[in-house]
RNA sequence: GGGUCUGUAGUCUAGCUUGGUUAGGAUUCGAGGUUUGGGACCUUGUGGCCCCGGUUCAAAUCCGGGCAGACUCACCA
């Protein structure tokens, strides 16, 4: 990467996953942290041209599920925000308020999460059936003081490019029919874009809000061995309705309350394929959502230029009618250099054209994941997208198998402290009891259970208390 | 909030233990030239001791206090 110091090379994302992953976001011009506010950092145009292809995939499936595009402040006001007390109270102080005017008065928080932003609003804007459903969604920044230890992307005090979806509906059950929805837009995200598996758990009640009807969280296995949540879809269930008071009158003039559903997830996305899938030369970026998907290198000799510029603007040609995301580094540095720059970046494609390949007929392409060179004719060009996909699936087959192969099913305390210690999930049958729960976490440090299986099909013991249980928990050390 | 560690050019780093030349090197960047199939080379230029105070004839170095960052525990997306 940018550094030249010779055991510097050696720093991968499992031997050394902290340092590899900032110098990574660094080298590849995605991030630069050095911004002078802690937990906050500016997208640079490469990093921010990667995020937006998700961020246009995502706009773009949400408006096919009619879920509409909108904004509310940033800024909450006080009185908004005490709505919901036990809301406040746990965001009083991580809450960024903002002062202004001459006697330096507080005008509101910035909002940490969208509920008190658009709840109230809510509430005005729905007085009967035909208010419903409302389905809105924004991509906006949720601010909060984390207390100490912030990652890029990760960990934020600015959470930027956040996609929050506050839908609400007049019964529980249409509710519970759009929750499917965005479940599978984040699925598609995950296995389509960004060729990760789409990890779900239920998410363990007592992390609900209280009144909720529960909750699918996702999640990402990093490279050292947590856990990070990436990704939630909420049932509200009538929590929040009832607390910010959103409700129709029915055929009969009754008041109901609402049923809402928030589903949210980030700039997280983006951290969990960088983590996956980048190696000791840089990143390596899914093709779906690269911003360059194919870089052409000229390889220039004095007098030749003209013939290597005019055989380029062929291929851009062929590549135009493609839709492939394409550039060409016409830098006038040696090739070499070029190279090491398009792997940082983790741009899969590369294809060099010289003299002699323009003699031979034929370029050499050079795959970033996995490293594969071949040789590509001017007349398999249009072949290129298939390559692409065929890219794609072989790293969502692979990230998939690792997460599979990470998730290792116990029935022993020993096996399941040997599973996390060696940066594995731990899946145990737990009874459903807190109590048995807070015995298995407290088996390590930093032990979590964060979710429990979607789709448990056998039945065996709770790993504690030994009582027949159907209910399959994960354990892992997490974000 | 607790603990450990670290601040030297845009970036990486030597020097600090034991205070003492003009703070050394690498890279980046600017100019000129020669080049281009895995980080090219030559000439040349720009740029630095986190801040404040103390000790001292003398501080990058020692001491105190700030500020900033990294790691880690707790908490949290």
């Amino acid at each position: 990467m940018v550094k030249q110091d010779s055991t510097y090379e050696k720093i991968t994302p499992k031997s050394n996953y902290s340092d590899w992953y900032n110098d990574v976001l660094s080298a590849a011009g995605i991030l630069d942290f050095s911004y002078d506010l802690k937990g906050m950092f500016v997208w640079l145009p490469y990093g921010f041209k990667l995020m937006d292809s998700l961020i246009k995939k995502w706009d773009e499936l949400f408006e096919k599920n009619g879920i509409q595009k909108s904004y509310f402040p940033l800024l909450v006001p006080l009185s908004y925000c005490q709505i919901n007390e036990s809301w406040w109270d746990k965001f009083k102080e991580e809450g960024y308020k903002v002062i202004a005017g001459a006697d330096d008065k507080v005008q509101g928080a910035l909002r940490p999460t969208g509920e008190p932003a658009i709840y109230p609003m809510y509430s005005k804007w729905i007085r009967s059936k035909n208010d419903l459903p409302i389905k809105m969604y924004e991509t906006v920044s949720s601010f909060r003081y984390e207390t100490k230890q912030t990652r890029p992307l990760i960990r934020d005090r600015e959470i930027t490019n956040w996609f929050e979806i506050h839908t609400v509906h007049a019964t529980k059950g249409e509710a519970e029919n759009e929750l499917k929805n965005h479940v599978k837009i984040i699925t598609y995200l995950y296995e389509e874009m960004l060729a990760l598996p789409a990890f779900m758990v239920n998410k363990p009640s007592w992390d609900c809000f209280p009144g909720s009807v529960g909750a699918y969280e996702f999640y990402s296995l990093m490279p050292d061995g947590k856990v990070m949540e990436n990704g939630s879809a909420n049932n509200l269930g009538q929590a929040y309705a009832k607390k910010f008071d959103i409700k129709y009158k029915d055929d009969k003039g009754v008041d109901n309350y609402c049923w809402q559903l928030c589903t949210g997830n980030g700039a997280r996305f983006l951290a969990a394929a960088i983590s996956e899938f980048g190696d000791e030369k840089g990143l390596i970026l899914p093709p779906k959502i690269a911003p360059i998907q194919l870089m052409i290198i000229p390889i220039v000799f004095k007098g030749k230029e003209k013939i290597i510029f005019d055989e380029i603007d062929k291929i851009k040609e062929e590549l135009l009618k493609q839709n492939i995301r394409f550039e060409v580094d016409a830098r006038e540095i040696s090739p070499g250099r070029k190279y090491y720059d398009s792997e940082v970046k983790g741009i899969p494609l590369r294809m060099e054209v010289g003299p002699r390949d323009i003699e031979n007929k034929e370029y050499p392409l050079t795959i970033r994941y996995g490293n594969e060179k071949l040789k590509i004719k001017s007349h398999e060009l249009k072949n290129i997208n298939n390559i692409i996909n065929d890219i794609h699936s072989k790293m969502l087959k692979a990230s998939n198998m690792r997460l599979h192969e990470s998730i290792k099913f116990v029935n022993s305390s020993k096996d399941l402290i040997s599973a996390i210690e060696s940066k594995n999930i731990a899946k145990v049958y737990w009874c459903g009891n807190q109590e048995c729960y807070d015995k298995l976490i407290a088996l390590g440090e930093g032990y979590e259970g964060f979710g429990t299986s979607t789709d448990s099909k056998g039945t065996g013991k709770c790993l504690n208390c030994s009582k027949p249980s159907h209910e399959e928990l994960f354990i892992a050390k997490s974000y």
